[in-house]
DNA sequence: TATGAATGAGTTTTCATTCAT
DNA sequence: TATGAATGAAAACTCATTCAT
């Protein structure tokens, strides 16, 4: 969990600060498990009861739904690109392709929804994030098509899509999660469908 | 589109019916055509809106919600039913799973999250369609991998749950949708990772 | 029940006005018991499934509300009339006037706010029934008061607001009604209260 | 008008609770006016209207109409258990009941047709004083009529019963009603003829 | 600064009235 | 002429957002 924190000219503030602070690190992380559990679409009024905190205090953090999401968003980007940097460290290009792959695939399964909105909105910040984390994903996947380990009829943008294979399991179907076994499984014919010579 | 046209044997029925019928036709393509586009969440006002008819027609069509959404998942599955259908015809196991396959992925797209509140709801009909379905599905899947043509290390429900892939692209980077390419690479992609052998 | 059966002058009419005329009855005897049991704010809906016609036969027939109520209170009225007729007749005058007393306090129970809106609309023929009633009703009222048979310091207006009597029965306290002696009790005391002496 | 205060230990509660006290007895008192004016059918909007609040205040202190409905009554009763108390502290028998009695035959006379529908709901707290202030006319009663003041050949519910008197004044005539005097020349006559040898 | 009561726009729902059949 | 489906205005109700405390 990453808040946004912003610089570290603060010392002077008000002593208060230590529980604004820790309010909204709480207030971000009840954001994501109720983003995740009822989608894009919770009410303040949601967030703050699994906060633990007032409405007001929500809204006093975000004024702005955008932010929140914003918040919600950026917080998921470190973390993927933190698993890009590791991927393209890795010595091994498939290795390092199917672990930001899965990565990616199980962030995206639970952030459902997510961003479709925030492509306008979102902010400066969030969008340098995701040029960031666009840049580092197109390396590891070139570079995995450029070792011959990754099928290199599709661009890199299609590999991306198929980002969301588990994000909606069955749907139509009414088919009950098995988040344990169905993202394994879905993993592994995802992952061979794309090795070259698969 | 499959409105509920009961039987064929009412030439001598009301009258009235002919224009009821014409409007209970359009209230239901009006709520596909909605759901797809603003989700599960649309408006009645707008589903009477988008076919033209007062709130009211809607309401009495189909007093509680569920009843709808049922009616349109009922919609969605028939085609599904049908589709399937073909597919066991099919002399070839494989051509047959990769139609289906195909098939279940497009409506999958088109209908994200429809059905998720309907397990509980959504009526004995719809929960009979959606046993039929799931057996033709089975059948499809077993004949396939019993004539070698695809893998064998997946149980039909795995191969279910990558139906899912092409519902939400790239969702958390917000990559712009691209459906015309974005779905032929994606079903690409897992059916090479489904076939036997790959 | 008195229909509105307007003039005799329709001899030539199509034969068609047989099924009319019965409907049209029904419908006023629907109306009156609806009147009865749910107040004035019946809904045409339930009018018409009193009488056992559509909605649309009650709007043909009354197609204004005002039309519908005034012919409720005109049949009212017309029994009325008739029992202050009667009472007129009588060679008692006391006799006479609880005679009316009590066909007043009876009709009004189960009216109860019927009329309230008639005064302004309702039509000229009511008004004229209105009128009609009235002056009979102070005829035999003060009748029985020259006759000192009735309290003299009552004007004949005060007498018909206690017609009123048993319209609502312990509302706020919601007794329950016990239609039989309650009105019998209520008269007795009422007409003792009433009687010259008393 | 008598606010639901809880107790009287509170003074150290949180300070928030100033306006929403002020508030829920402003709502109560515009519902009392607004029954009275238009019936218990009132649009919740029409009370918030009155009440000078918006109608999400109404909904928030009251989220269903029996609620409201019943604590209109509550408020009710309350001043008739009052008038009862006082009643029967009153050291002539006669004279408590006449008090009584004219409170309810006025208190009734605003508030026809409430509690109807507040039988089967209206919760256990209205139950019970209801029950407590037909307790207590009882006693006002049985109290006048051993004392030879009331007339014994009625049960107490008949005299109850006569409380609606004044309650639909002439309704079926439609005459103008005429508060001041009616009320009075109609309590004459029904105390006069609830007078033991009347 | 945190709170949650208040607000009112927007949605859902009902139902009086019209009108095609 | 009778019917009841369709209509849409108005009522009921929810909930994102503001703001007094």
């Amino acid at each position: 969990m990453h808040t946004d924190q912003p610089a570290a000219a603060q010392e002077t503030a008000t002593p208060l600060r230590v529980d604004a602070q820790r309010n909204a690190a709480r207030v971000l992380a009840a954001a994501r498990r109720a983003v995740a559990h009822h989608g894009l679409d919770v009410s303040y009024h949601e967030i703050a009861r699994e906060a633990g905190v007032g409405v007001g205090t929500v809204y006093r953090r975000y004024p702005e739904r955008d932010q929140l999401m914003a918040a919600v968003l950026g917080d998921v980007l470190t973390e993927l690109i933190d698993t890009a940097n590791q991927a393209l460290d890795s010595d091994d290009a498939w290795e390092g392709f199917s672990l930001l792959f899965t990565g990616l695939v199980l962030r995206t399964a639970q952030n459902t929804g997510l961003s479709g909105s925030l492509d306008q909105h979102g902010g400066p910040a969030v969008a340098e994030q995701r040029r960031q984390l666009l840049d580092l994903v197109r390396k590891v996947i070139e570079r995995a098509q450029s070792h011959g380990r990754l099928r290199r009829d599709l661009a890199w943008q299609d590999v991306l899509r198929l980002t969301g294979a588990v994000a909606v399991q069955g749907c139509v179907l009414g088919l009950e999660a098995d988040p344990a076994r169905g993202h394994q499984s879905v993993l592994t014919v995802l992952l061979d469908g794309l090795r070259a010579g698969g």
